[in-house]
DNA sequence: CGCCAATCCTTGAAGCCTCAACCAACCATG
DNA sequence: CATGGTTGGTTGAGGCTTCAAGGATTGGCG
């Protein structure tokens, strides 16, 4: 429990330390960016975005919501309040699941999908411009290797990124 | 400003979409794991303890705003709000500049230094947890170069990552 | 000097996220 | 088939972030 015992400093490195701020800087300042640029086009998030993007590849593009917010990186809390947001403008629809009358099914509307392709080339573009024009084929590698390696560690059970169907 | 010209597909590759499914998952899944630790032991963010942190590295343990705002990843708004906050929990000073009427200087006070000094160890293991427990020296430096292409881009004049002093 | 633009920062409102509390349905057990 | 625990989901309150607007100072320029 105790910041530095006989085996070690448990402190960063040099190189650890300027590895975490350029992580912090990355995730600090990604995100708001995108949202940025969604926001001016359609009024949405990025996690809205995000959110709709993982419903469409699902089949019958519904999903539990339990699901869903595992794929979306969020709080069942969060998404919940999210998915009413995108009910309300008509995008998303919430029914009971027939199996299970605890589990809410999430699903794109219509609308909804004509709305994420209205809005994915300029999206992807942007996540391109941002992101992926700055890095070679090597970077790429580096950044999925690197950051599946965080993620096991910040949450053990996440499989999603596996899932390389649709 | 077409989703694609006979140049090529402007789409992701699946290396790429698996690398940005990586990256966004851990920019959306680290800061709130990191922000809850912080809030359980000492009611403040993840963001309000990086300001005390660069406030601390700085000489005299002060910035002007502006500075402590580039250095946190920040708007000046959002610094404004906060910087107004932790003035009050009295780990904060602000004054201003004598030298520049308009600028305000943000300035640590000894107990926001004793405040941060009590939180470091514990927060630099969670972030060693988390982070460099599971990275060896050659993702470590790979994260480091990535990370920093990126924000090139994200932010092409950025520079405080480089200003290894202190 | 006098003006205009740029810089630095603050503020209030609106929307988003988190947390805690809660409800409803399922399941295992006896 | 009752009961208690677990799972799935929702809600409201409070705090945080963003956005737009504005106030104040400085610098550039005629």
């Amino acid at each position: 429990m105790s910041e530095s015992d006989a085996s070690g400093p448990r402190w960063l490195s040099p190189e650890e330390r300027r590895a975490w701020l350029a992580l912090y800087a990355v995730a600090t300042r990604l995100t708001p960016t995108l949202d940025a640029d969604l926001f001016k086009r359609a009024r949405i998030t990025l996690f809205d975005y995000h959110v709709l993007a993982m419903a469409s590849e699902a089949p019958n593009r519904a999903l539990p919501m339990s699901e869903l917010a595992a794929r979306s990186n969020a709080s069942l809390s969060r998404l919940s309040h999210v998915v009413k947001k995108l009910e309300g403008r008509g995008w998303m629809e919430r029914s009971q699941s027939p199996v299970d009358a605890r589990v809410t099914m999430a699903a794109l509307t219509q609308e909804g999908m004509a709305a994420l392709e209205g809005l994915a080339p300029d999206h992807v573009g942007t996540v391109r411009d941002l992101v992926f024009d700055g890095l070679d084929a090597r970077d790429v590698e580096d950044l999925e290797r690197v950051g599946r390696r965080i993620l096991a560690r910040i949450e053990p059970g996440i499989g999603f990124l596996d899932e390389e169907g649709a």
